[in-house]
DNA sequence: TAGATTGTTAATCGATTAACAATC
DNA sequence: TAGATTGTTAATCGATTAACAATC
């Protein structure tokens, strides 16, 4: 019994929150049931957006007394499926590459990097946090024969592109990237960026408004306007 | 003259995604003016957005031409606040730590990382990426020395918390968290949240979601309608 | 002048928030 | 039963998209 509806990217990026919270408290052996008002509490967030995502996932809990924890626990992560190992390959093992190599928790949210990939040959032929690093040029027949359908990208801005189509070509189905660039995939492939100059340009734009303001008291009418 | 409504966040972390393309534009050397319609052909998005994103800005076009190229790069450069350097300070000098640390990039988008600070002794007094690794208790005076404004955070979930605390107690301003955590901060402090396991959920579900959808035709139209 | 583009106002769409009915 | 919480429907809010007027 699944969704009708469109499920939001918003919903979708609070579940971890929830999901990480709920796990918290299971560890805890605290409660054996949670309500969507407690969960709301813990985290801060409106009570009703809370239940809207957890009812979104399709799950049904009982009047006055709330979800099974347990249950929705493992609800959450079938509904992501985090229960599904999916294998990655990664393109760039540079600083950040490597970082996201050494990530041993992605296997517990679904996903495996099974094999690196660069252009550079004094990483090429080595292991990185024990996945072999091959030629990039192997990548699309080595995507074909192992079925693998993400993509993590974790190159210069300016490769990233040039990649992406590699990946396409080799049939992956979804990319997650991490190089500071603007990327064309067609329509069936799925992108998540993950640009930290997007974050950064919020960041910054936020806080200059905020001591621009302590410093000009008079503008201060102007400025409220434009918090967050 | 600066704008009086509130700056969308979506239209905020589309700005680098502009510049940058400008930028480009600039460095080839090709156009003196370039219209918005210009940047939604490049970029594939809705003409009408990125003239909206623009005008957002504060900057004066003519029509029929558009906005001077260099003009409009430094307008956003300074709208964004990229031209005025602000200090930081890192909490976690592992991996991904070490590599936000290595990013010289972002020295030229408003931001330097001054300092870092760990708990491990085997890297305390040591120095990475040319800046000293102090501990984690030092961190708070540090701050209030030299007054700096924004904290990164790149520790395990578990330390993010107390590690905010810390940075608030010194008297920074905006948090930047790249630890799997969802974190508790005062109103006044910008909270800036790059939390992988947002994006991984959103792109496990949607890969789920697909590849199911092609195993199980006669879903296709309940599938239809998660798609993004 | 004609026409493309900016600047601005209105309409649509979707997500969040609020209200209320159903239920254990 | 009474009351808290789920499930569901309506209202609000904000962002995106469309329409149109102003201008060079």
């Amino acid at each position: 019994m699944k969704p009708h509806h469109p499920i939001p990217e918003a919903s979708l990026r609070r579940l971890p929150v929830y999901y990480r919270s709920l796990q918290e408290m299971l560890t805890a052996g605290a409660a054996q049931a949670v309500s969507c008002a407690d969960l709301a509490r813990t985290l801060g967030l409106d009570p009703t957006l809370v239940r809207k995502d957890i009812e979104m996932t399709g799950i049904v809990g009982r009047p006055r007394v709330g979800y099974p924890l347990a249950d929705l626990v493992r609800w959450i992560e079938s509904f992501l499926g985090w229960n599904r190992l999916k294998g990655a390959v990664l393109v760039g093992a540079g600083s950040l590459g490597s970082a996201l190599l050494g990530y041993d928790r992605f296997r517990s949210h679904g996903m495996e990097i099974v094999a690196a990939f660069d252009t550079d040959p004094g990483k090429i032929g080595k292991r990185n946090h024990g996945r072999p690093v091959q030629p990039l040029s192997a990548l699309p027949d080595f995507v074909r024969r192992t079925q693998v359908l993400i993509g993590v990208i974790a190159t210069p801005g300016d490769a990233a592109q040039s990649v992406a189509d590699l990946m396409v070509a080799g049939g992956i189905l979804a990319i997650w990237n991490f190089a500071p660039a603007h990327l064309h995939v067609p329509k069936h492939v799925i992108l998540q960026n993950e640009d930290l100059y997007h974050s950064l340009a919020s960041l910054s734009f936020k806080l200059e408004s905020r001591t621009r303001r302590a410093e000009t008291p008079e503008e201060r009418e102007i400025s409220y306007a434009q918090d967050n």
